[in-house]
DNA sequence: GTATTATTGCAACTAATTCGCATTAAAAAA
DNA sequence: TTTTTTAATGCGAATTAGTTGCAATAATAC
């Protein structure tokens, strides 16, 4: 099952670097110069959680996105989950680089966390 | 826009009171002893909601859990966010009294935070 | 250049949630 | 207690997000 380039992914992941934010399927297609089609776009961007090449966040509006981000990546081995803030306004998610600290009672497995936070970004005030 | 008091009210409220978990509308629906229709209960959980009698939580799998959430109360005053945990093997998430701490950079402005934990949970081990 | 199979597009499908509208029934008013 | 008002409910249809099966296409290996 190797991975093939295509122009497909390649527009997709230009999206995405781009933006510097997560988005979702739809912004993700609005921002496309090239028309790819809804399910491709969604095989694409899990393909890319897959390869651990982005990460998906699910938002409080039940959507989910997707993120590049950079920045985790850098801090990826020693932040394991950041906080991430949806902009009402813009209706994107961003990365924060704000670690995510917490513990649980004795007896639970913890195997993901997602944060999001939600309000009006800097941008938007 | 005076509330009413109806058995339908009654008895999704006793089915939160008594799980003390956060339930999605179909586990509502599934614990109930009269039968009470899908939109309907949409319909009262929010109405829950805007009372501030319960909780609204997002999970990853982009479902809606609604909790009454005792504990919290308690907390309420002095810790607004706690995380919640989504077990994968009984799927209802469930309120750790566990604050939720962040700081994040200027100029954005917070307005709700969504915190999941998602895992295997004591019982479940 | 040919064969293999990952990728894509399309259309249909599912699941969660919402909405419009007519009916029912609490609660307030008479 | 009866009447009136309007919140609450049920039903069905609509919406939205995401997934899936399948046939056609096109990277990559041979």
């Amino acid at each position: 099952m190797n991975r093939r380039n295509t122009p497909t992914k390649e527009a997709i992941l230009a999206v995405l670097s781009n933006s510097k934010k997560a988005l979702s399927q739809d912004a993700v297609e609005k921002q496309l110069n090239i028309k790819i089609n809804r399910a491709t776009i969604y095989r694409v961007l899990n393909r890319f959680c897959e390869d651990k090449l982005t990460h998906k966040i699910v938002g409080e509006d039940g959507k989910q996105y997707f993120a590049i981000c950079k920045p985790c990546n850098k801090l990826s081995e020693t932040i394991t989950h950041h906080f991430h803030f949806r902009c009402l306004s813009c209706d994107t998610i961003e990365c924060l680089q704000v670690p995510v600290v917490y513990a649980v009672p004795n007896g639970y497995e913890v195997k993901n966390a997602n944060c999001v936070l939600t309000g009006i970004c800097k941008n938007c005030k």
